[in-house]
DNA sequence: GTAGTTTCCTACAGTGCCGTAGTAATAGCA
DNA sequence: TGCTATTACTACGGCACTGTAGGAAACTAC
């Protein structure tokens, strides 16, 4: 008579379902125990599985982190160039201004798509961060592209780096969208006030705006 | 007959010099392979000798760690406060640009120094990563003390909020630094001729220096 | 209700690293 | 030359995780 208790059954569920099932217990993990505690096992775990069930939809680790990372990428991205479209223009400091405003909306808004983009913090896969890191680059591109099509408008001196200038812009962004999402002396309206503060006459060689 | 191969029993060192020797080997791990391939194991092969060796110096890994942060936080500590000491004064935009100058050779010169702490990418153990995280927040404290000293002659606006400034500094140091460390396309002459283009009438609200 | 399919679980072998107990080699000194 | 302290090595048990093989449950359709 030997009862040995069986775990039971966790519900059925087609692969595609089980699939975004388990993308999202490792985003949760992600956003709970941060990058460290993602493991197969773990993801397993988070979702009420176990972790044969894992590997009946995906190969392995790196292949789900993948897909996380596809799902999560294509999110970022659209919320980053819906505000900075390719042909976007940047008229005046005022435009400037509306865009950061927008993008830290943005941040706020959807902390879970965000925080394990900006708040890297420790014991990020190598994968991941060539991801992202290949991602910023392709902002900086784009940044460059609309920081030279703006230049005169701007007042950006002709011999200014814009490449370089768009470093600065993307590293600041990563840099203040972090803080919006961790640091809790840093209210949003204070980093907001204290952006508005640094930009508009100030960022960049910007001239006032005429008028 | 059994000749079971021993292995050559290594140098024998007292304490003191076996946790220098240990301490190296650690750093050439990071600076080789990045903070993942860190471990117990894989220190003890770099330095040529078996795990209990390390335990007889070290209670594990965190304390070895610890004890490498404490060495290499001093070294980078002090040329950093050497550039930037309590009592400085931004007299001027020309100040500042030389501040940066001065910032940039240093990390130039003593990349085994810099490139553990700026190139920080994934793989970075929470420990190290909270301490590195702990002094950039001792820079900004110091560094927002200079600037509020120094606010009227760099002609700050009164009401901007100079410690978000102190954060935008530290994150544009950071990045810079990495950029001069890491990036073949960014040589240190372009990265020091874009800060000098963004800096001086460009950067925060720095009126041109009169004269 | 029974056969077939799908989905899940248990169980095991394998790997890499940790930490420690016990033993062997070396170096310095009598 | 031998004795002793110091320092190193071997060998083991343990933990957490990985992947996989094989069996059990649950749905589906007839």
């Amino acid at each position: 008579m030997s009862t040995v208790t069986r775990r039971p059954y966790a519900a059925r569920l087609p692969p595609k379902q089980r699939k975004a099932q388990l993308l999202d217990a490792a985003l949760t993990l992600i956003l709970r125990d941060g990058y460290g505690g993602v493991s197969i096992e773990a993801i397993a775990a988070e979702a009420g599985v176990t972790r044969p069930v894992v590997y009946g939809v995906y190969r392995g680790l790196g292949p789900l982190l993948s897909d996380l990372l596809d799902r999560q990428q294509a999110r970022a991205l659209a919320q980053l160039f819906e505000v900075l479209p390719e042909e976007l223009w940047l008229q005046d400091a005022a435009t400037v201004f509306d865009v950061v405003e927008r993008l830290g909306r943005r941040v706020v808004a959807d902390p879970a798509t965000w925080r394990p983009i900006l708040a890297a913090g420790p014991g990020m896969p190598v994968a991941v961060w060539e991801r992202i890191d290949a991602d910023k680059a392709r902002l900086r591109r784009q940044l460059t592209l609309i920081l030279e099509r703006s230049r005169a408008d701007l007042g950006l001196a002709p011999q200014l780096d814009a490449e370089a200038l768009a470093h600065a812009c993307v590293a600041l962004a990563e840099h203040f969208g972090r803080l919006l999402l961790e640091d809790e002396e840093f209210g949003s309206e204070r980093v907001m006030r204290a952006l508005r503060g640094l930009l508009p006459p100030g960022r960049g060689a910007m001239r006032p705006v005429p008028g």
